[in-house]
RNA sequence: GCGCCCUUAGCUCAAUUGGCAGAGCAAGUGACUCUUAAUCACUAGGUUGUAGGUUCAAGUCCUACAGGGCGCACCA
């Protein structure tokens, strides 16, 4: 909307005419006696109170006027009259305040005969004229589009969106509490890095001016929390942003919240009791359940214990005990007649894998924690002591995808130096020459894991879109916002 | 990056087989001292996402582009 249109141009001009009068339509500081919930929960006739919020509604009845006032806890109804504010007061309510518009009110709690707790104002001040119109809220903000780039119309227009962040909120607080509570010590490592190590995904580059070279947003910031194991820490997390240069989806965006834990002498076995622990608290004191309803009605119990399967055992329960003794172009054929799809040049265990996350994975609704992953999988982790083909790891699937991986981390610097370099394929350049060196200082062993919080807070919200639980989701820019 | 779908007033939505672009709310003016999706009367509000094309005539059909949604690909 351009400034000339008339629905900004009538408040703009109001906003001139407070200036004239000597009014500042941006206010200052206001002191209110109270949120708008404890003014409703602290009911007394005639009580004075001071409030302020959003004026999210008006009923003009002439001589009076009813208006819905907004906090960010809750609503309340304000009465405008003669009798209560003076005349000419009452004449400049009328004259400059809008829907949109921030107002700080002073008066008293009664009852009106319709039942409705309100506020009798005795004294208001405008604290900031808004000069865009508010979209009618009875409609609400549907365009999908414009409730991500303008954020804070949703947020004003629908207390269920705002819900959904204050949970994530409380979720983080909560996993922190968690966490520091049992001796985890929250560190922050680089988001800008010489080298982007700990996930093999496709980082987004950046410049250094001074330095003069690139680097690299961070894709986790798994090699710097073990330099730390080195350092001498043993419970260490991180709890920050990621950044992968991929594809937009309703389950990813480029940046992304993720939790890393360490702990030196675990390893995959205590680190599924910590995730275990920590989502079954977190759903618990945020939540006050362990059973979360899906948009569809579907329901997930996060009631402990999870179970725990082998990978291995898992694809022959769903896939046939045969999967694995069959021949690999077999193999191949049935992943074929199942819809499934991988490069002609896929190996073997990525033709399993990718039927195991197109058939598997996303009918797994409960908690599973799937062990055991193939070792080609996962380069920074253990093998297995009774069968080196598959490595002490878990994946921990909720709701049908991935919420968690953990690992007892591998700290043999001489096999992960041959891991990195095969995953690299020979590209010696690729490798963290100062991880490895760390590494070779003597990493304790040691579990790790990583929580995808967005993925996390979208299981315990019901949320289909990780756009509903990021506040600013990656969007292109746009030149036609209204 | 590929495919399908969507885009009409500030917001939410209509518009028959291609035939004068409409409504509700919001806005402006007026009435009303207990309304609450307030009510009543009147007024204004549009290059139908952008640029082309077909046609006597395009919101409607065709092409390209932009933005968005979904799916695929990418993503250990």
């Amino acid at each position: 909307m351009e400034p000339g249109h008339e629905l900004m141009r009538t408040r703009l001009e109001k906003r001139a005419r407070l200036l004239a009068r000597g009014i500042d339509p941006y206010g200052g500081a206001f002191e209110v006696s109270e949120s708008v919930a404890a003014a409703r929960a602290n009911y007394v006739e005639e009580r004075p109170v001071r409030l302020a919020g959003r004026v999210m509604s008006h009923r003009d009845m002439g001589k009076s006027v009813f208006l819905d006032l907004k906090d960010s806890t809750g609503r309340i109804q304000l009465y405008v009259q003669p009798k209560s504010v003076g005349e000419e007061s009452f004449a400049l309510f009328k004259e400059f305040v809008d829907i949109g518009d921030i107002v700080g009110v002073a008066g008293r709690l009664f009852v009106t005969r319709a039942g409705e707790l309100t506020v009798r104002v005795e004294q208001w001040q405008m604290l900031s004229k808004a000069i865009r119109p508010l979209p009618k809220e009875y409609y609400g903000l549907e365009n999908v589009e414009l409730r991500q780039r303008q954020r804070y119309l949703d947020l004003i227009l629908h207390d269920e969106v705002r819900r959904v962040f204050e949970l994530r909120s409380r979720i983080v607080a909560e996993i922190r509490r968690y966490l520091t509570e049992r001796g985890f010590l929250e560190v922050e490592t680089p988001m800008m890095q010489p080298i982007a190590g700990g996930a093999a995904a496709r980082p987004f580059v950046t410049h250094h001016e001074a330095l003069g070279i690139d680097l690299f947003l961070r894709v986790a910031p798994e090699l710097y929390l073990k330099r730390l194991l080195v350092g001498g820490w043993e419970k260490i997390f991180e709890l920050n942003r990621n950044f992968r240069n991929e594809g937009i989806s309703r389950r990813h965006n480029p940046e992304f919240t993720m939790l890393e834990v360490y702990e030196a002498y675990g390893d995959y076995e205590t680190m599924m009791e910590l995730a275990q622990g920590l989502i079954t608290t977190v759903a618990e004191n945020v939540l006050d359940t362990l059973v979360v309803r899906r948009q569809d009605g579907q329901e997930i119990n996060l009631r402990p214990p999870w179970r725990r399967v082998r990978y291995r055992d898992l694809v022959e329960e769903r896939l046939g005990k045969d999967w694995f003794a069959l021949s690999a172009s077999e193999r191949r054929a049935r992943a074929t007649a199942m819809g499934v799809e991988f490069p002609p040049d896929a190996p073997d265990y990525e033709v399993t894998n990718a039927v195991f996350e197109k058939t598997i994975e996303p009918t797994l609704i409960d908690p599973v924690f799937v062990t055991h992953l193939p070792a080609e999988l996962v380069v920074l982790a253990k093998q297995n002591k009774e069968d080196p083909s598959v490595v002490d790891v878990f994946e921990l699937v909720i709701n049908g995808q991935e919420i968690a991986p953990g690992y007892t981390e591998l700290n043999d610097p001489v096999v992960q130096r041959e891991r990195l370099l095969a995953q690299a394929a020979g590209h010696a350049e690729k490798l963290d020459e100062d991880f490895l060196v760390a590494l070779e200082h003597g990493m304790p062993p040691a579990g790790g894991m990583g929580i995808g919080i967005d993925r996390l807070v979208m299981m315990l919200t019901g949320a289909e879109s990780i756009r509903d639980v990021i506040l600013f989701p990656q969007l292109r820019p746009s030149s036609r916002l209204t």
